[in-house]
DNA sequence: TTACTCTTTGAAAGCGCTTTCTTGATGAGG
DNA sequence: CCTCATCAAGAAAGCGCTTTCAAAGAGTAA
């Protein structure tokens, strides 16, 4: 065992001055003279002292720590958005606290009180099975933000990502492109994938393209489900020269399944996701997807919190404007196959 | 803000019992006759009552957390891991509290500190900057249990993934399907990348092939390092007809640049990759890949400090077993192509 | 019955910090 | 020169729990 930590009441012998002031200094929290603080930063120097953070949490101070609840903590997407969260906090001397449900409404309660129990600072909630009524209630203890979900009440402060908008990038770019046969592998129900879908369907009116219902098929946001979707989407024997799935993920196993139908991306159909994780830049062929900055909407999410924890409560809904970046899975449609 | 969460002073005082009882009941640390201890449950399930973490851990008590320091916390491989660690804590009603290093040496101390001064109850290290000697310096104050590195130093405790012979498993299969002449993308200087570079090696000798030096790049263990180094060997205009890729990240870069020139995987090239990471299933084609059960080793590591922590001060090294998981990206060689 | 050992339980100190309450000092106003 | 507001700094209480220490009760042996 090396020796005991230096403690703010060793700091404060040392430096001739009382407890309080030690505490004064450190939480800026009153007027302490230059002189005195002046020795007391010097002394904290030499013990290499650093509050204990029991102690501090217990005496009613911050605990320093923001929860996370996730429901995959490993996720590519939420990997993402875990970085950008971690990035800032860290760099505040917060930690993150993160807990996963898995999509279980019961485990993901119990983590929650966990994190509680745990006295964090803030919350923010990456996607939830909570309902929004639930949140609201939870806002009224604690800073919370969410992500990853639209909001839809106003009384929850969320950073959100342009959906709509990034819906009819998808589509906008595929028209462009020539495409008037559109297949689309839809989310869960869930705000984001509805409103992704919406912003497809309204470029669709504006472009006078129609959008076939029988070449909607849903999937669940993972490889598999894409994968599924569009083996399902191919067994209807109709025609389509592109897809649009509502993430990456979903992509990625989209792409197999034709691949495995013996069809050419994008000479055969073009292929374009949503969210541009890392590794979308090295499929094969790189795939074209509408970008999410997960990882910067986890940033604002992390600074958010921060921010209404110090006192700037603000329920203004920040949202990330969408943009395309187009890689090699579309192309101007040239074959005609069923 | 709702009421206050009940304290341990009021379950002992509507018990009937002093506090000190209630703590003897709840960390089970002290006999209790069976009646009190029955009221004692029975209040502590009617009020809810959750013991304030902070308190306890200022009281010298565990803080019923583990830290977890880590290199990039958002790679797929440690996600992988992660999850592993994150499960198994939660259901002993511990928390992982996160720190990644980014590689960044200075970084990695401050996180390092900033998780010690949480006062965590164990620290596993799934990959790090630090020495050995500063490794075995933490272990003296608290469980250490290290992961993705081989240990090579008898005082740490380590669960570790059998490299050797994976590396052997890969180069087998390989051989058994033909192949003579193999490249082999490294991994940067880290332990495991040479351990399973020796398990190739070895693997070699025993099947007679010539591992042509000239035929070995080294990436980084990402998509990137793995694209190029794949482009380097391309370059050389040298023949072979199978590579390994000592893990998957750097095998998805590979299967990009090969596709980019024109080879077909596998009839042109065959490619085996490490750690059978999630994606792995889904690429096109599905990638053939060494398995190894991070998420295993993951939750491994985290029995492993609570064991540590409760008593059992073992430094005996675990490790699991490599197995191969055969999909569609290894054939027997066809062409002959340089 | 008496002396003595165990065992269960309570009292109280203390973990390291924040914060309220006070005090003493300083300066301004009359 | 005296009174009163002002402000820096200390004393002390307290956050909710663990743990040592002491006490009381129960059981055992003589």
């Amino acid at each position: 065992m090396s020796k005991k930590r230096p403690s703010l009441g060793l700091v404060a012998e040392l430096s001739g001055v009382s407890p309080s002031t030690v505490s004064r200094i450190l939480n800026n929290t009153a007027k302490v003279s230059d002189s005195k603080k002046e020795t007391v930063l010097r002394v904290i120097e030499e013990t290499g002292f650093r509050p204990n953070l029991a102690a501090r949490t217990l005496a009613g101070g911050r605990a320093m720590s923001i929860g996370v609840l996730t429901q995959y903590i490993d996720s590519p997407f939420y990997g993402e958005a875990i970085r950008g969260i971690e990035e800032v906090l860290a760099s505040e001397d917060y930690t993150a606290l993160f807990a996963s449900g898995r999509g279980d409404r019961e485990l993901e309660l119990e983590r929650l009180n966990m994190l509680m129990e745990r006295n964090i600072d803030g919350l923010i909630v990456l996607s939830s099975t909570l309902e929004d009524n639930e949140l609201e209630a939870l806002a009224k203890e604690l800073p919370v933000v969410l992500t990853g979900r639209a909001t839809l009440n106003q009384k929850l402060t969320s950073i959100g990502f342009d959906n709509l908008g990034g819906g009819a990038l998808a589509l906008g770019h595929l028209a462009e492109l020539g495409h008037e046969a559109i297949a689309v592998i839809d989310g869960p129900d869930d705000p984001d994938a509805k409103l992704r879908m919406d912003g497809i369907r309204v470029e669709c009116g504006q472009r006078g393209i129609d959008l076939d219902p029988e070449l909607i098929e849903v999937g669940d946001f993972n490889e598999l489900g894409g994968y599924q979707a569009m083996v399902r989407l191919l067994d209807k024997s109709k025609y389509f020269s592109a897809v649009i799935a509502l993430n990456d993920q979903m992509a990625y196993g989209a792409m197999l399944a034709l691949s495995e139908s013996g069809f050419g991306i994008p000479e055969d159909v073009s292929l374009v996701g949503f969210d541009d994780l890392p590794h979308s830049a090295y499929t094969v062929p790189p795939l074209t997807t509408v970008s999410q900055p997960v990882n910067r909407i986890g940033a604002m999410a992390a600074s958010t919190v921060l921010a209404m924890g110090a006192g700037f409560s603000q329920t203004v809904d920040q949202s990330v404007a969408a943009s395309i970046v187009v890689r090699k899975s579309t192309d101007s449609p040239k074959n005609i196959k069923d």
